[in-house]
DNA sequence: ACCTGAACACCGTTCAAGT
DNA sequence: ACCTGAACACCGTTCAAGT
């Protein structure tokens, strides 16, 4: 035992949640490709096996990232404020949350965000329809329709590198697409430059989301 | 040489197109989980190194199907009808291209659809639009709003067990979240039913397209 | 030009065994 | 209860060698 470390508790206890936060890091610096279970184990000082102990599978961490995630978006919890406007400003938080995780947010489709935070959220978002005038059927499809956008935008967004990371990916779209034979792709050609300009991509979301919101609105009202 | 079978050719020969069929089938039968690049070449009666002399890589291979599905979209090829209808429809058939390809539409977020195909879809797209007096600039955002809608939509709403495919999914999923306590989740417990039915998904993705395109024509018009 | 055998450097996961 | 060693059954990919 070596003198001035007397209470070295060595590395800290397994769990769930620090298995999670080490699996979200490594996501992070080495990104997705890179990401293996015996990776994660090195990066936390273990052997692989032992993660088996916490955890069912690989697939199953990877839901529980994608719920950890979900848990840092802020619902809104009054109930004051028009439907439509809490929407939006869900879908807004929603996706600067999965621009901050680009790889959990490409992890989200082809799953089912129902953990404990993702349920939350959706009880938020079908509560605040159903409150406002919307039946239980338009209600549950107003959810999927709000999830649907928002986290397919904000996955292929950043597959764009668009998002904090990679901007080199965006300058080699760039040129690939302005480089093209422009009597063939004569529109592609033109407009290549904002196929992967960054900022306007924000207001083209809002757009999106807005016109989403008013679609369901008409729905609601031509259901009663 | 075995009598009868004079001319017998053995499995055709290999190239890109065959590998992508073969591909295309194995995705369908054992699913996306089940695929590799040696059961794709043990399909193909092959070993799969051969496959490398056609395909750089397995990322490759994934763009080149998605690149090939894209390419069963059938594109207006007139001009005429008004730009939003012609979307419309084009984003309408480019849904059910994707259902009908599952595991492909969830290959697509995360991916860049800049093949062949992919380029001429957005030539057609980004056409359109400027045809109809958007500028270079928006034309390009509405192409990526378009795409990012539809293909998000798509893929999320396959991982739902929508689509063609496994309704067994869709009735797990219905079964969890009608099971969930009532006391705490009464929003989700009254939606769980449509949350998990069918056929009103297209009349909501239907409903979330026509507010897309009604907010890009707002858009285009404040440009002016 | 196209295909194979053999190999490299990995995977996810299980399970008996240790503490 | 929690962690490890050893192993199983795979991967994607390279590359020298065959035809």
């Amino acid at each position: 035992m070596p003198l001035g470390l007397p209470d070295d508790p060595g590395p800290a206890r397994l769990d769930r949640a620090r298995i999670a936060r080490a699996a979200l890091d490594l996501l992070r610096t080495d990104g997705a490709d890179a990401f293996s279970m015996r990776r994660l184990a090195a990066a936390l000082q273990i052997k692989s096996p032992s993660l088996y102990w916490h955890v069912r599978s690989k697939d199953e961490l990877f839901d529980l990232l994608v719920d950890d995630v979900l848990g840092t978006v802020p619902l809104p919890d009054g109930d004051d404020g028009p439907w439509d406007e809490r929407l939006r400003d869900l879908g807004l938080a929603l996706r600067r949350v999965l621009l901050a995780h680009p790889d959990v947010a490409r992890l989200m489709p082809g799953r089912t965000p129902f953990g404990p935070n993702g349920l939350a959220l959706a009880e938020r978002v079908i509560g605040v329809l159903r409150r406002a005038g919307f039946d239980d059927r338009l209600a549950g499809y107003g959810y999927l329709l709000l999830m649907f956008y928002v986290v397919g935008f904000a996955a292929q967004e950043t597959a764009f590198g668009k998002g904090p990371d990679n901007p080199e990916r965006l300058t080699e779209i760039s040129r690939f697409l302005g480089g093209l034979p422009a009597d063939r792709y004569p529109n592609v050609v033109a407009a290549a430059g904002t196929l992967t300009g960054r900022p306007g991509l924000t207001d083209r979301f809002e757009l999106g989301l807005t016109g989403i919101l008013n679609g369901l609105d008409r729905d609601r009202a031509s259901s009663r």
